[in-house]
DNA sequence: TGTACATCAGTGAACGCGCGTTCACTGATGTAC
DNA sequence: TGTACATCAGTGAACGCGCGTTCACTGATGTAC
């Protein structure tokens, strides 16, 4: 990618083909997740489910660690795009909304999609290291636009921020608020933003406690009700 | 189990050694965890380690899901051990301090045993089903240890609601927190309550984030003291 | 206390399975002249 | 437009591996009389 679009000419058939396969190989690969788990996916049970003998994918993928990398950056950008859509179908003044658009959408994808979700943000897959320069960018989505609403509300005064002025954070913690805001162009103060990571991590915990299982069979029956509480409370943390 | 305690007598040789035997392929299936992930957990990699053939181990463990729930017990139960050390260590009047201990003792063992951590709140392992009469014994000791602070606050007056009294749950998730009330015998009313569980998710949501590796590699450098502000963060959130 | 039998721990071979990956190959599709 | 060659998709066999689980067995440890 050093010299950005190389090719401006039509894909050739053979390319088209090509690209369908590989589409089929994440569906395929997506489903196998579901049923079986990013720990037991296969490249022999993809090559099955496509007609396709064992060794064939290797055209396709180079090995397994690279099909767990493509179903990695697909979640996440499916997720993204969803997270997006709802988060932009809102006025852009409306920035508690836009908040509970982005946790509502996160919510409604994981439950759909557990095992895609277990993927992104469950136990890592062991022996599995994913490679940072690829996964950084769709992975950074949802939190990059969460954080954009923050600092939209608070540069439209929007943010009631309860925290007492007098709260200080310890040093060290300070420095790493400095450094984010810095490298991302916020306006929001340190206390907000420490708020909002822990808002970030709250919303995504409810989740993940919906989703593995960690609520029990029959504890909570009123779960679409409990998660609109939670980011409600959530709200008043940050001041929204 | 019947008949409770139907030997009172002293365990003869045998006895001991089966239970050494048994509690040598637990610590070395919780190795094998930390290495392999549990996905990987193998009967014959723990009696390999046990320097013991194969077949061998099926004389102490039915099968290897048997082995996941012994693991699984292990594991909530060394953590419920550690949590209500250091919760009970603090001052029966110092609830915060005590839920503060609690959050602390959940984060160090988690860092201590990610494995462990993963088996217990992470991914659900595909295949697996825990039984339910087996671990939700374990299973529910922090979040009952957790309650009863609450709780036990709440009727020391030291709950400082700050809960608008005008807040009212919605109907079914009002239903949940009468069940949950009334099953564990709790005097802290609906909101609090509520305001708990969001609490008690959010406290798990911010150790699997680190744990999990979801802060990205030098975003956060001060890690304890993230935790801590989250801590005391979430304490004024229920007004302890 | 001594013998006869039952219980248990561990062995070793075998079953059938699925996995990742390599390699030499066939045949079809594209490209250059 | 027609031929010669290069590229690519997919085949099929093979490698070496580890897995869960069963089964008939040996030998040591315990128990009953």
């Amino acid at each position: 990618m050093t010299s950005a679009e190389t090719k401006a000419k039509p894909p050739t058939p053979r390319e088209r083909a090509r690209t369908r396969t590989i589409a089929d190989i994440v569906r395929l690969g997506r489903e196998h997740l579901a049923v079986h788990g990013a720990a037991a996916l296969s490249l022999r049970a993809v090559a099955r489910d496509l007609g396709v003998v064992s060794s064939a994918v290797y055209r396709y993928v180079e090995n397994r660690d690279e099909l767990l990398t493509l179903l990695l950056i697909d979640a996440y950008n499916e997720l993204g795009d969803e997270v997006d859509a709802a988060v932009d179908a809102l006025p852009a003044e409306d920035f508690a909304g836009q908040f509970r658009a982005l946790g509502n959408a996160v919510r409604w994808w994981a439950l759909r999609e557990p095992a895609s979700y277990a993927l992104l943000f469950g136990s890592p897959v062991p022996g599995y290291q994913a490679p940072g320069e690829r996964t950084t960018g769709p992975g950074t989505r949802v939190i990059l636009k969460l954080v954009s609403i923050f600092d939209a509300a608070y540069r439209a005064g929007a943010l009631t921020a309860e925290v007492p002025p007098a709260v200080v954070l310890p040093p060290k913690l300070a420095e790493d608020m400095v450094n984010i805001r810095t490298q991302l162009g916020l306006a929001v103060p340190d206390a907000s933003l420490a708020r909002g990571v822990l808002v970030w991590t709250s919303v995504f915990g409810a989740i993940s406690f919906e989703v593995f299982g960690q609520y029990g069979a029959d504890t909570f029956a009123a779960r679409d009700e409990l998660f609109a509480h939670q980011l409600g409370v959530l709200q008043g943390v940050v001041g929204l």
